[in-house]
DNA sequence: CGGACTATTGATTTGCGTCAAAGATTGTGG
DNA sequence: CCACAATCTTTGACGCAAATCAATAGTCCG
């Protein structure tokens, strides 16, 4: 457990507030979930697919991927996970229900037994619907994903990506036009859908047309309006209203 | 409102009884839901993308689908919904966030006001979570629809459809090798991300070899392990444990 | 300094899209 | 109950976006 636990999961407590209002005490008792800290390096498996864990993950730091595999082995990340999401909430309704959890880069991570999510929504019903309305954000996330790698060409899809991401990282407050991204061009193939050898010449195209740069990690968006317009992007399934 | 109410939405007690445990009185609690039914013709828009309803949609009898659209109109479908599913349960939570929802046959379809499910969780704690987690199982499913557009080439992304639909059709009963699917080829392309034309030549080579065939809105298995196999199906996202 | 990822580029292949047009089915109104 | 329209299915020819195979740099880290 942490020195500083009692605002440590306050990043949480400011996303759920985005969509649903909370009172003092409820964001008190938050704040007082239980939770053992690990900091874990780049590709660390969180959960393995179809395993039963008994925690969520809050990511405190770093870059985290959901993703699903088929047989041969071969990945989807269908979410990505930044500081202040916690990408298996699910679990706790739903046990072994969401596929696999790795780390895409140097990571932090609270993890908090369900036992005391469980108690803490018994006690308090506001929390309840708090909790599942950030799981269907998820959701609306992930039906806009289907869409992305489902209907668009690899620059749409990429572009898409790299919208989402700005808007996110922005934390509601617009696009970020410069945010750390750490994810390699082998990863971003597996969240659109998409081999690293297109990926990667589609990066090129997409920089040399003064669109949008990804480089050690740093993404650098060198042309917003076209970004948005390349990638279809919409932001209104990122949030409540 | 229907004269038979008192077992009218028995299909969607039975299904969250699959996965979650109710009492008696939590089971007439749902029967007692006031709803209007609805019997539409296909193609039928039941909420648009982006409205905001202020109902939850029951599938009685034919086949629904939710979709999102891009700027273009090109639609993905994201879900195919079945008798005794509520493709829109996550309205009342979050309003206007699951996309649109359209109906691919003759379908009827009973609309439960959002405020009656509201007042339903507020008494029945049991339920609230009963309902999430029935929400949850339709976010796995999304996830494992973003693994079949995203990685799947269209007899692999064709085929899992098949199964799914085997599965769910079945009931919890294995798998059907012959039922009702009223899906046109188009759909079905919107719903794996495919042209009719690729489609239909697809269907083709499926059915030359032996695999399954669709016909006036009719599956039929012809030889389920391959099926299976071709599809890289796994049944597990689709039930709890 | 060496080994393992990661990025980049080229050559080639192929699965799927696009365009087009002809049948087959289904449904509807007279 | 038939006629005709609308929708859905099927097939062909052709083009292209992305996969595949392969090889060389670049970069990070122990």
């Amino acid at each position: 457990m942490l020195a500083d636990a009692s605002v440590a999961l306050q990043p949480f407590v400011d996303r759920l507030r985005r969509h649903s209002p909370l009172s003092d005490e409820e964001q008190a008792a938050i704040q007082r979930l239980p939770f053992s800290r690990l900091r874990l390096g780049a590709s660390r498996e969180l959960v393995r697919t179809g395993e039963k864990s008994a925690f969520c993950c809050f990511v405190a730091e770093g870059l985290v991927a959901r993703y699903a595999e088929d047989r041969a082995g071969l990945r989807q990340i269908t979410a990505l996970q930044i500081p202040g999401d916690m990408p298996d909430l699910h679990s706790a309704i739903l046990p072994g229900g969401l596929g696999g959890l790795i780390t895409l880069s140097q990571a932090t991570v609270f993890r908090v037994p369900h036992a005391a999510v469980l108690r803490l929504i018994e006690e308090f019903p506001a929390l309840t619907l708090a909790l599942w309305r950030d799981t269907l954000l998820d959701a609306a996330m992930l039906m806009s994903w289907v869409a992305n790698v489902g209907r668009r060409s690899a620059r749409q899809r990429i572009a898409h990506i790299f919208c989402e991401m700005s808007v996110r990282y922005a934390g509601g407050n617009g696009y970020l036009d410069a945010f750390e991204f750490p994810i390699t061009q082998v990863q971003l193939g597996e969240a659109a859908g998409l081999t690293n050898v297109h990926v990667n010449r589609t990066l090129r195209t997409m920089r040399e047309t003064g669109l949008v740069e990804l480089r050690s990690g740093k993404v650098i968006i060198l042309n917003r309006a076209d970004l948005i317009q390349a990638g279809d992007f919409d932001p209104a399934y990122l949030t409540v209203d």
